[in-house]
DNA sequence: GGCACACTTCGGGCCTACCCGAAGCGTTGG
DNA sequence: CCAACGCTTCGGGTAGGCCCGAAGTGTGCC
């Protein structure tokens, strides 16, 4: 546990609005121009350049020029797994809005974390996997820890028959990186876990190919007419429950 | 991952430097009196009510008052892990005076994190009980994730060799309470994993017993002659490379 | 070559919030 | 019952940092 790392300062960081703002807008591993991050975070592209070399100099993100655009991105999977820690403490911003309210309701009804899907829809698809037997679920101990909430040990094993499953769905798990198979990612809307890891990715790359879904701006993912009944009839996914 | 949550409040409440002294200070569990807390963070005592108010308004603290006292502790294990999440990616602070020196060595070297052993001693401790066939790991997939490089799958299991040579120092996992056996918490200043979950709490809590270590204050574990011997006799622990 | 664009640096205005000491309230102990 | 203690509230001084607009550098496009 903590001890003599100097918490304040990355925090501080982190904790001016206009730079959690840049720092959310990359938080799906993109990289995105300076320009752009202004307007996410609705400053002045000049105040922007100053948070964003502050940050780059706090390394928690990296730069790489092309042409007369420099792209910013995280420095590291870390850093999201700290944005994600402290969603998870955050209280849900008050909605002033109807759009900042429509976009708030969409968010949490499905939306990509990084590469894969969450929200109401990233959980109601992992619930979906394990209760068809694609995936089984290991638990190490029971209940949660009292002492560290985070990383629960529990383990996601793709079966024999939820790999022939998934093949005939165009998703085939060859081992193209190091990347672990299967992983899980608290959802900081529904407190829930949902799937990530190389078949989290894949299936989202997959159901965008077969045009379940779309990807729209703020990290909103809409889902089409096939795909509700792609997701509900060949994975049994409870629809419903996503709205 | 994140979207709409109000990461920056959270963030802003501990890049404070005197609110992350308070909130490191409490990072091991304890309930420590606002007295305390304000010599932990050296600002004055008004200074530190101030602080600790903003801290439980903004629920990363509880109080529990008790006669002219009131003692403050962390409010959840949610915040231990963004904590934790921050010093993962904290620049080690640079030392000032010769004090902070060997505070800092010492805290490298053994302390402990939460209710468990870290540093050093804590990563060689986990190594030792792998090595020495006492727990097995299980990895799921291969590799880091190079998205979500925290709680990474792996799995100690206790093997029943490992129970009985654990029995034989006088720790018998009876299952006292539903937290999980084993689980794993990536050490900040060894960046790799130091064993936690109720076998890593039962550990520390024998070897206090048995005089092998000793808490010194600011989380700094002592390690006795007999400690020493112990450790390395007993459990295989490469004590060398504690130092 | 020249204009438009992306981005950064600089200067100055403004405001937040951190800090402390003094004073007030409640509790404990002699 | 009074003194010491723990803690909080209040007031005022200070400093740091956030913001923008204007100006400067470098790149791409016509």
């Amino acid at each position: 546990m903590p001890g003599d790392a100097d918490i304040a300062s990355v925090a501080a960081l982190m904790g001016e609005p206009a730079r959690a703002a840049v720092l959310m807008a990359l938080a799906d591993g993109r990289s995105l121009a300076a320009t752009t991050l202004a307007a996410e975070a609705n400053v002045a592209p000049s105040t922007a350049s100053g948070h964003l070399a502050r940050l780059v100099e706090g390394r928690l993100v990296t730069v790489e020029s092309s042409g007369r655009h420099r792209y910013f991105r995280l420095a590291s999977p870390e850093v999201a797994s700290a944005l994600e820690a402290l969603a998870r403490l955050a209280p849900h911003r008050q909605v002033r809005s109807l759009s900042q309210g429509t976009h708030a309701e969409a968010i949490r009804r499905a939306r990509t974390c990084y590469d894969h899907l969450a929200g109401r829809l990233g959980v109601a698809l992992l619930d979906a996997l394990v209760s068809t037997g694609v995936l089984h679920v290991h638990e190490v101990g029971e209940g949660s820890d009292p002492v560290l909430g985070a990383g629960r040990a529990r383990v996601y094993v793709l079966t024999g028959d939820g790999t022939s499953r998934l093949a005939a769905l165009g998703v085939a798990p060859d081992p193209p990186t190091r990347r672990p198979l299967t992983r899980y990612c608290i959802d900081w809307s529904e407190q829930r876990p949902h799937l990530a890891g190389w078949l989290g990715a894949a299936l989202l790359t997959r159901f965008a190919e077969l045009g379940w879904v779309l990807r729209a701006p703020k990290r909103v993912v809409k889902v089409t007419d096939a795909g509700w009944a792609g997701l509900a009839g060949r994975l049994g996914v409870d629809v419903d429950a996503c709205r």
